[in-house]
DNA sequence: GTCTATAGTCCGATAGAC
DNA sequence: GTCTATCGGACTATAGAC
């Protein structure tokens, strides 16, 4: 006798929050209403609404999903190399972690962060992460603009392909990254 | 006997632009309604609409509005040094000017990219001009790579300040641009 | 747990008086 | 040119049946 399939399939709540996902993604923000959400998932808005009381808790777990996604990512990188570096060294890791993530997620973190605009305590949670990565930054003197310029390109060409106004081409793009790596790799040796 | 008042004071299409800009950068692109914008340069809705017949009309005019003022102040920067530089050497002068430009400045562009963030008209404005930006940067290989992501790091410090995800403290902020500046400037040698 | 129905709000836009 | 009044639609959220 089994115990009723350990986990037969999605569970509603999580086919809502990929629902959700797939539609900021695509469609962008403002197209992420309670309605269109629950019409992906195959669900009545008050289905939804059961299992996310408001609006802002479905984006609330949207984006703590996806910090914990990407933080696994990271972490899978770093363990196929050595075991917990810190400073610049973390640096380069967690850029290249960045950089190679799949389009899906950049697309997905950059969306979020558009659908959150005007929610203070929900950026809040994105901000206070990304503090701790400037935190982790080199202290000194040079170093630490090198570091942050890095972290802040990256920023730039995430941030800017949300928005469409990237207006780099593929060919570009792949150019840019090469170099951004390089700019991180550099880093290491002047911890 | 004169002409009616050269020009008296602000026309009603100028208090509205002012007001919506005002509106945008204080309290978000989500707040940019044509009620608020109305009431906030003591017009009525229907007296807006008069002047811009659409949202969309009033979003086009205070993007044309606001890139022709930062084209200005790229001029007087560029006036103030020597006359039409060109590839990196343009880009030093550009960084400067953008870094330079006022706070408000700063948040009425990166605020109304974010009320464009939907309409792929009105950010196709937007992208054209930053391509020719590109188009200016030096195509050598490594030089290329180089000036692009310091403009990538303008964007990301930008954008990350208009989305209120900048960790940064004031101090940290000032290191930054110093670096940038720093950088652009190294960028000239290469052409 | 999930549904339907609907309340209540706000928005962009129109119509027409002045 | 500017106003008031209002429409039609979309949104978040609630209430209550199943």
């Amino acid at each position: 006798m089994y115990v009723r399939e350990p986990a037969p399939q999605r569970s509603a709540r999580e086919r809502l929050l990929d629902a959700a996902e797939r539609l900021v993604i695509e469609a962008g923000a403002s197209h992420v209403t309670l309605d269109a959400v629950a019409k992906r998932a195959g669900l009545s808005k008050g289905g939804l609404l059961y299992h996310f009381p408001t609006k802002e808790a479905l984006l609330q777990s949207m984006l703590k999903r996806h910090m914990s996604e990407v933080d696994e990512r990271v972490a899978a990188e770093r363990g196929a190399r050595r075991a917990r570096p810190s400073g610049a060294e973390g640096l380069r890791e967690r850029v290249r972690a960045l950089l190679e993530l799949s389009p899906r997620r950049h697309a997905a973190g950059a969306a979020l962060i558009a659908a959150s605009a005007d929610n203070p305590a929900l950026l809040a949670r994105f901000r206070g992460r990304y503090r701790q990565l400037v935190d982790e930054l080199p202290k000194v003197p040079r170093s630490f603009e090198r570091a942050a310029l890095v972290l802040l390109a990256v920023d730039g060409l995430l941030l800017g392909e949300l928005l469409h106004l990237s207006p780099y081409t593929p060919a570009e793009r792949a150019r840019l990254i090469k170099a951004l790596l390089r700019s991180a790799a550099r880093c290491r040796s002047v911890r």
